[in-house]
DNA sequence: ATGGCTACGATCCGTAGA
């Protein structure tokens, strides 16, 4: 089972993309996020002719997160279960008896601001909404956009960057509270390249001087990790015109 | 140097992203 990841930047701009996107990388799921558009405005023609059910929690010109599927999505869950949330950032589905949470985390804008905040209080609902969750569904799956860089290696340049949203330590204490509850970070299962990321500005020739920052994840509960065969980071779609600032992330499950 | 792109919805600039 190949399952995926990738924050979009809107679906309505980004549509033909994945489109090509779907039949080279050939996921049995993919997450989306940041899909900026309506559930009115979903393409779900384009989509299940590109052979993908999908379940969606959209909003218009922010957030927005979709699950699509090769087997159809069952019990079907849209945001954190007493986190009252106007913002659609949360949706989890389950396909083929494996649950998957596809997460947009709050930015956080700058440390210290009425955003800040609310993302640390997104992520420690999230945590024990996952606490729950991983009782219920042994084969449980996080993968999204978690807008955190949990080490120094995950961050184009630390020095810059210390203390900085994404970077800051109460954002890796969250990380890291999701990693207690068991789950590993599928990426780090794996030896892996230097200075491998997911985001880059798009200002500042960010991506091609690699300035970047790993930020979208793939987190597997222990029984799904011990099944994980690998996990890598598909750059292809940053370098194509008029690309997505964020690129996928994929693991395969045996 | 705190900028720099991009998407969106409202204009011809502001908000937000990360």
């Amino acid at each position: 089972m190949r399952i995926a990841t990738w924050n979009i930047n809107s679906l309505k701009v980004r549509l033909p993309q994945l489109l090509d996107w779907l039949p080279a990388a050939q996921p049995d799921v993919i997450c989306l996020q940041e899909l900026k558009l309506e559930d009115a405005k979903f393409p779900r023609d384009e989509i299940a002719a590109a052979g993908y059910r999908a379940a969606f929690s959209g909003q218009k010109t922010y957030n927005g997160v979709a699950i699509l599927s090769r087997s159809e999505p069952v019990d079907t869950f849209a945001g954190i279960p007493g986190f009252a949330d106007e913002q659609k950032r949360v949706l989890a589905a389950t396909i083929d008896g494996v649950r998957m949470v596809c997460l947009y985390a709050p930015n956080g804008q700058a440390v210290g601001s009425e955003k800040y905040e609310y993302k640390l209080r997104w992520y420690a609902a999230l945590r024990e909404w996952l606490a729950d969750e991983m009782l219920g569904h042994p084969d449980l799956a996080v993968l999204g956009d978690l807008n955190v860089a949990p080490e120094d290696r995950d961050v184009h340049d630390p020095k810059a960057w210390e203390g900085q949203v994404l970077v800051s330590e109460p954002e890796r204490e969250a990380f890291r509270s999701l990693l207690a509850l068991g789950f590993k970070d599928s990426f780090r299962l794996f030896e892996q390249p230097e200075k491998s990321f997911s985001w880059w500005d798009y200002r500042m020739l960010a991506f091609r001087r690699n300035a970047g920052l790993r930020i979208d994840h793939i987190l597997l509960s222990p029984s799904l990790a011990a099944r994980c065969t690998a996990c890598t980071i598909d750059k292809a779609p940053r370098k194509l015109e008029r690309p997505s600032d964020h690129t996928p992330v994929i693991a395969e499950l045996r």
